[in-house]
DNA sequence: CAGTAGGAGATAT
DNA sequence: ATATCTCCTACTG
């Protein structure tokens, strides 16, 4: 399931993928301009009407071609020829691919704007096609039995999702469960051999072409449907990412674990430490010249004097600051940094029992207060993923600008960052709910769709999905029977406190934090 | 029905 | 001691 949702992401993302263009078109075009893509085909290799036969009628066999093809493609053999003709489409050079948007300009977007899908188009857009292309190359010398290998290890589509609208090609009988995808290599056809073959016994004739089989092969969705996958059409990015949200996660940790492959690349380079909190002065400079020329963008000749900051100080840096010192490269640079830190920031996550014990080498550790939003995004998969079909990572993401500093505590003097311990053995940390949720409203990119501003400058927020926040909520305190019941309770204690107040007109799931606390 | 409001005892730190 | 957690009842839209 995973590589079909890859089959649904741009092309950016899969490099060496010629089958994924139609459905690329698929996915940004209306279904009439098919015919545009056809173009791009050679169809003359293509089965001419009325000879049907040997062309593969099953849904399972036109999902195998698609899995064989990028493996015989990335031989060293004749590429096909529209993979170059569609250079607009090619992910191999970044140079190719816009830079990542920075994140939303608006700092509190409207779930509709999709934080979640921002965070990803960073990701899977800007930087990563690129690694990823690397990564597939380094790491798999065998794509197709890499892929293979992710199938299987996918849970079986939820048998409601087959076949809810038949197509010609396929039947509810049959679905990729019960065809044992990797045990039956005969069953993927090797799309060259198959042309050959077709050559063969097919020899050019001077009818036209309609194109019939390619159409309908384009046409099908039901793969779509019996596997409940949405196309990433463009729009998607714009509006809608609640209705998508589950099926990104694990396309973002997939981004996610390409970005620290990279910047361990990266560092190996510059020799500089993942952690930018560790950087020195010069290594930030190295960094930041690193990646204006990994995104094409204009050198800066007084870099040292923009920047004197060390990497602790550069984390701090909002991105009106990046864009104020750089307008042109601002706003890509600090959505990078943004990434690097989320990608650092993992780690613990891959290693929880060592959270607390992890020397964070280059960084002093203990900084930041306990309760501190720590630009900490904890992707962590296994600890209720099994009675959590949302297999939702804990993702919370506070800002270098954020402001949740309106406390008594110490307020933090460098960007370096500890782990909050959250989840390693004895209990809950000692943060505040006021403090989480500030942590969950700075980070709109990633929490967006649970809670968001309302009005930023009162203090005014909503709960979008108040599940979900008790969640979060529960799972930081350690406390698996948290509900929003209960956290909404103790929201209300804030009213007495006067860290909290009710909101002139009551709304539902709407909070006020009182002034000192909404800065 | 889900959320709001608040009392009151229990619990973790 | 404090901040929640937990459970509860009453009320509201």
């Amino acid at each position: 399931m995973e590589y079909e949702k890859m089959l649904y992401m741009p092309s950016s993302e899969m490099p060496h993928s010629p089958q994924l263009k139609p459905l690329q078109f698929q996915a940004q075009t209306p279904p009439d301009q098919f015919a545009s893509y056809a173009d791009h085909f050679d169809l003359s290799l293509l089965p001419q009407d009325p000879a049907p036969a040997p062309i593969p009628t099953t849904v399972f066999q036109y999902n195998a071609p698609q899995i064989k093809v990028e493996c015989a493609w990335d031989g060293p053999q004749q590429q096909p020829q529209h993979q170059q003709q569609a250079p607009s489409y090619r992910t191999s050079s970044h140079q190719l691919i816009p830079p990542p948007p920075a994140y939303p300009h608006s700092a509190y977007p409207s779930p509709q704007s999709s934080p979640l899908q921002s965070e990803f188009a960073a990701y899977g857009f800007g930087k990563f096609g690129g690694s990823y292309d690397s990564l597939n190359s380094l790491s798999s010398p065998s794509p197709s039995l890499e892929i293979k290998q992710e199938l299987h290890i996918l849970p079986p589509s939820p048998p409601e999702s087959n076949c809810e609208t038949p197509s010609p090609r396929s039947s509810c009988g049959e679905n990729i469960k019960t065809e044992p995808l990797d045990a039956d290599i005969e069953s993927l056809i090797d799309l060259n051999s198959l042309l050959q073959h077709q050559n063969i016994q097919s020899p050019p004739t001077d009818t036209k072409p309609d194109h019939q089989l390619l159409r309908e092969c384009l046409e099908d969705t039901s793969f779509q449907k019996r596997h409940n996958l949405k196309p990433l059409a463009l729009e998607s990015f714009i509006g809608g990412l609640a209705e998508v949200r589950g099926d990104f996660e694990p396309v973002i940790s997939l981004a996610l674990e390409h970005a620290k492959r990279e910047a361990d690349a990266i560092c190996a380079e510059l020799q500089i430490s993942q952690d930018p909190n560790g950087w020195s002065p010069v290594q930030v400079h190295a960094w930041l010249r690193s990646t204006l020329a990994q995104f094409g963008l204009p050198p800066v000749t007084d870099l040292e004097l923009q920047f004197c900051e060390n990497g602790a100080a550069l984390t701090l840096l909002s991105e009106e600051e990046f864009v104020r010192r750089m307008p042109e490269s601002g706003s890509t640079l600090h959505a990078q940094l943004e990434i690097w830190k989320m990608a650092y920031a993992d780690q613990p996550a891959q290693q929880p029992h060592q959270q607390n014990q992890q020397s964070h080498q280059s960084a002093p550790a203990d900084l930041w207060p306990a309760n501190f939003g720590i630009p900490n995004l904890d992707m962590d998969y296994n600890e209720d993923s099994e009675d959590d079909d949302e297999m939702e990572p804990e993702v919370v993401v506070t800002p270098i600008n954020s402001s949740a500093t309106a406390t008594n505590t110490t307020t933090p003097t460098t960007g370096t960052k500890r782990s909050n311990g959250t989840r390693t053995g004895g209990g809950g940390s000692h943060i505040h709910l006021w403090q989480f949720l500030k942590e969950l409203l700075a980070a709109p990119q990633v929490n967006g769709t649970a809670i968001r501003w309302i009005d930023r400058s009162k203090g005014i927020f909503k709960i979008e999905d108040s599940v979900r926040v008790a969640k979060l909520w529960g799972r930081r305190k350690n406390r698996p029977a948290m509900n929003y019941d209960k956290l909404s309770r103790s929201i209300r204690q804030y009213y007495k406190k006067g860290i909290m107040k009710k909101t002139e007109r009551s709304q539902r799931l709407v909070y006020q934090f009182c002034h000192p606390y909404s800065q």
